[in-house]
DNA sequence: ACCGCACCCTGAGCGC
DNA sequence: TGCGCTCAGGGTGCGG
């Protein structure tokens, strides 16, 4: 699900309800794969702490807790982050939904799912993350640790340029889509913005990173820099599960060129879009107008 | 070093 | 209605 653009509006929108402010108290669901810090543990490290910072980087949610301590979240393929008094018919599955009066339907109750749920100092709405397929990682950085997931990440995708892309696929025989789900490439960039760029750029997904001229890398990174700015603009792409902290959809779904649009016709040249299998992804393309 | 693949988990949608 | 199957925006770790 989320990728940069979805991240990062979720960074800016949380924020506000975050920063500055003291947790209070702490609740978790129990031990599982999400919680690379025990939940237990990491309820007594937050709770009485003052949240410093948020920031993103590449696909991960960094707090700043203060004395160099800090919280890593991801939100992996379903995860939400979102405040207490959002509505959004995507924090409830179609069946729970369903057993409910049309008068609840929009609003949100914890469920088993909701495996963080943070009380901040004030009378600000709760902070819930809520995370139906446990993807997404919750994990405690203590001052001075240095952190693998953090220190694998490459160049943020919205500062990569040509020049940087293009060293990076000198040699390499793997697709150039693959290149560009390498986080320690692009950080930030997931399954739909590849394509999107892809698209943009006139660049055939299956290519070879090795095969893929300089002059393109750069017009990869044009494109990329295009769809991830446009899709930030418009809060990010809502096509399943994603919603913003306040349960507001995205915009970005309606702008998409390529992905999820198997069959219909290129917005550029009328063929139909493909879909095939690119670096074990669901993948589209224009095969007129990518060479 | 590089590459493909299995795996972690749950729910929606489809054909029968 | 229900069953079984496929698919999903991510990342890690393994074996060849």
């Amino acid at each position: 699900m989320p990728e940069l653009p979805e991240v990062e509006t979720t960074r800016r929108r949380i924020a506000p309800l975050l920063v500055g402010r003291r947790i209070e108290s702490v609740e978790t669901t129990r031990p599982s794969y999400f919680f690379l810090t025990p939940p237990e543990q990491l309820r007594r490290s937050l709770v009485g702490r003052r949240v410093e910072a948020l920031d993103r980087a590449g696909k991960y949610l960094v707090a700043d807790l203060g004395g160099g301590d800090r919280l890593l979240l991801h939100l992996g393929m379903t995860g939400q982050l979102f405040s207490s008094e959002a509505t959004s018919v995507r924090l409830l599955s179609a069946t729970a939904r369903a057993s409910l009066p049309p008068e609840a339907q929009h609003r949100f109750e914890p469920d088993e799912h909701t495996h963080l749920r943070l009380t901040l100092e004030g009378r600000g709405p709760r902070v819930f993350f809520r995370d139906v397929r446990k993807f997404g990682k919750v994990q405690w950085i203590a001052a001075g640790e240095d952190n693998a997931r953090l220190d694998r990440l490459g160049t943020d995708a919205l500062e990569l340029d040509g020049q940087a892309l293009f060293r990076a696929c000198r040699g390499r025989r793997v697709a150039i889509k693959a290149m560009l789900l390498d986080q320690s490439v692009a950080a930030g960039v997931g399954n739909i913005y590849a394509d999107e760029a892809l698209f943009l750029a006139g660049v055939r997904p299956g290519r070879a990173a090795g095969r893929v001229t300089r002059r393109e890398c750069d017009a990869i990174c044009a494109g990329l820099h295009r769809v991830l700015e446009r899709s930030i603009e418009t809060g990010g792409s809502s096509i399943s599960d994603y919603v913003a902290p306040d349960g507001a959809d995205g915009g970005y779904q309606d702008e998409r060129r390529v992905y999820g649009r198997k069959g219909e016709p290129c917005l550029v040249c009328g063929d139909p879009i493909r879909r095939r299998i690119v670096a074990q992804r669901s993948t589209h393309y224009c095969a007129r107008c990518q060479r």
